[in-house]
DNA sequence: GTCTATACGTGGATAGAC
DNA sequence: GTCTATCCACGTATAGAC
């Protein structure tokens, strides 16, 4: 077999895809770091140590890389907290944990909610990009949604209004609880403010009388 | 008095103040149209009519006009919606008609909230202007705080959490669907989530009792 | 397939002419 | 005080050497 075309390569050949996933990551670092508008081509294989010229066998031109970005793990991390769900014995209290553990992830990574916000603004300016807004948009509700159900049937619950309007309304409550404190950044406030949302989310729901 | 110094001039002697204040309108619009990276010091001149020399014996730098942006009736157009309130017999249905009223002002213009949310990002970026986004909340927080109260008050009704707490809720709640709203555009679901956190927040008051 | 050097345009800011 | 011409740094993208 091969040992320097398609493969893994003898020393310094290490690339294709893996440069790809190289460049992306170094782009989030950098834009982490410095800002989305500091995440030049050149900064980004700075950063990756690479040469510049890298930067166009791997990404036909700038926005394709954005769309990467925007594809990939970016909301992972968001919906990261979901899984450690505990359903307690009672629905708010269950539900102030899940939020306070979406919200320990917000404050550990509050880099990445900047980045992403940032990136979600500039696609939806960029007629080629402007429709990855809406398709993570609806990746992450579709998340939400499952997850609630997930959540209600565990927990023995049942909503008075349809999943999709909780998880719209979950959704918009928690970006802006995040967009809030990231200009004043207290996060007191911001908790405070999460656990009443937990509470009246709360009363969206009632005991499942089983048939 | 002279007649070309200081006040106002015999025909083209325009400046002072005044252009600055014509480079910031022009600022906005470019940034409403094409997105705040479109806006550059030469495009904004160009839409105001003047040369490009122009912008910086009216600004040191670019920074200033930010801050003079950040500074101004950005928010203004925000809290312009709360002054109709009509304070209904439904707590609930007065809350309701005050999101609406909110919502049709931000459906009007949807680009302001873009372009004001892309300022508040670049803010926080830049050390020099980080502290905006912490004013602007809080102006926009008090002003909502003092809103409520004098709802309240109309109304007949008393709270039965701090009205800054609320005020904090309804600030995020409406960033929120704002913020989802911009990324899948679909109005009924917004005004759906709006209207339900009408209802939630509703809970939150109860008659007030006479002293 | 990998990387260097460079081209081309643009942005912010300034020196100096009117 | 107003504006033109220009400087310099940087961004994206490409042609072509290894």
């Amino acid at each position: 077999m091969g040992t320097a075309s398609t493969r893994k390569a003898a020393k310094k050949q290490v690339s294709a895809d893996v440069r790809r996933e190289r460049l992306v990551a170094a782009a989030l670092r950098v834009m982490k770091r410095d800002g989305i508008a500091a995440a030049t081509t050149r900064a980004i294989c700075a950063e990756a140590d690479m040469p510049h010229g890298a930067f166009h066998y791997c990404f036909r031109s700038k926005q394709e890389l954005y769309a990467a970005l925007l594809s990939t793990d970016i909301n992972l991390t968001l919906d990261a907290a979901w899984p450690a769900v505990v359903p307690a014995a009672d629905p708010a209290e269950s539900i102030r944990a899940l939020f306070r553990t979406y919200w320990a992830a917000v404050q550990e990574d509050p880099e990445t909610q900047l980045v992403l916000t940032e990136l979600v603004h500039l696609a939806l300016r960029e007629p080629e990009l402007s429709e990855l807004p809406a398709w993570e948009h609806r990746a992450y509700h579709d998340k939400v949604v499952s997850h609630l159900e997930r959540f209600m049937d565990e927990a023995q619950l049942e909503l008075t209004v349809a999943t999709r309007v909780l998880a719209e309304m979950v959704i918009s409550a928690l970006s802006g609880v995040v967009s809030s404190w990231l200009s004043h950044r207290d996060s007191a406030v911001a908790m405070e403010a999460l656990d009443h949302f937990a509470a009246l989310f709360a009363t969206l729901t009632r005991p499942r009388r089983s048939a």
